[in-house]
DNA sequence: TTAATATATTCGCATACTTGAATATATTAA
DNA sequence: TTAATATATTCAAGTATGCGAATATATTAA
């Protein structure tokens, strides 16, 4: 296989592992800070399995590892880059929703961008 | 829905569009210039009729549109910065593989910058 | 008109993903 | 030890995706 399409095949797979309306979300929870399990299923108002779920798919993918103390299972993203991405992924939806929505992308864009930069 | 949500699932939409190796693919092929559907084909060693389905997927989402001259169905992308965006995320994918195929990236990325940057 | 070319659409099956519910495990508190 | 907390894993059913083969449509050439 030439190496366009195994370096095709592997960012199709890294996207695939992100594309998933929670999973878009949980990187942005976890831009430039670790959290767990349960703060991260407060903040998006989902239950701690199916975030639980998503961070064991993520792991395996290795987009996400895991830091355990006591009954707390802290997670960080491995390449913290990937939340900027997103972010400048956001430019393509901009045009993509109605004006209304378009405010709102906005408004995310500026919530998710105003979190501290990880190191 | 809070507006976050409703961005991510935008976001994820787009990003599940486009998650596929030759769909990959056929974004770096568009990047820069429209091509038909054989020429895609020839080009990722495809069938036709593969890269016609996959053309009208990403249709249906508006990542790509379409140009009708004669029998020929020219694709371009409705976005272009996409390609780039794409390109950026290689970023990501160098990490993941090991060191012969982090050479093939670079060699991956040099042929894909090296096409000509869409005005 | 007929044939050839270029592409699209439909079909059907195999595979994969999503998700809540139930169950299991690890850690700390009583 | 026992109970409570935090998270993980398994299961099963519903849904979606991928893909080749067959068929259909549009355009141009003969």
């Amino acid at each position: 296989m030439p190496s366009r399409a195994i370096v095709a095949k592997e960012l199709s797979q890294v996207l695939k592992t992100i594309s998933h309306p929670d999973r878009v979300r949980i990187i942005e929870e976890l831009r430039g800070q670790e959290k767990d399990v349960n703060t991260i299923a407060e903040a998006l108002e989902l239950t701690a399995t199916r975030i639980s779920q998503h961070l064991s798919l993520m792991k395996a993918h290795r987009i996400v590892d895991e830091r355990r103390e006591g009954r707390h299972h802290y997670y960080h993203l491995v390449q913290p880059e990937i939340a900027d991405w997103i972010v400048n992924g956001l430019a393509f939806v901009e045009g993509r929703m109605s004006a209304v929505s378009a405010a709102e992308i906005k408004s995310a864009r500026k919530l998710w961008g105003a979190v501290p930069v990880q190191k």
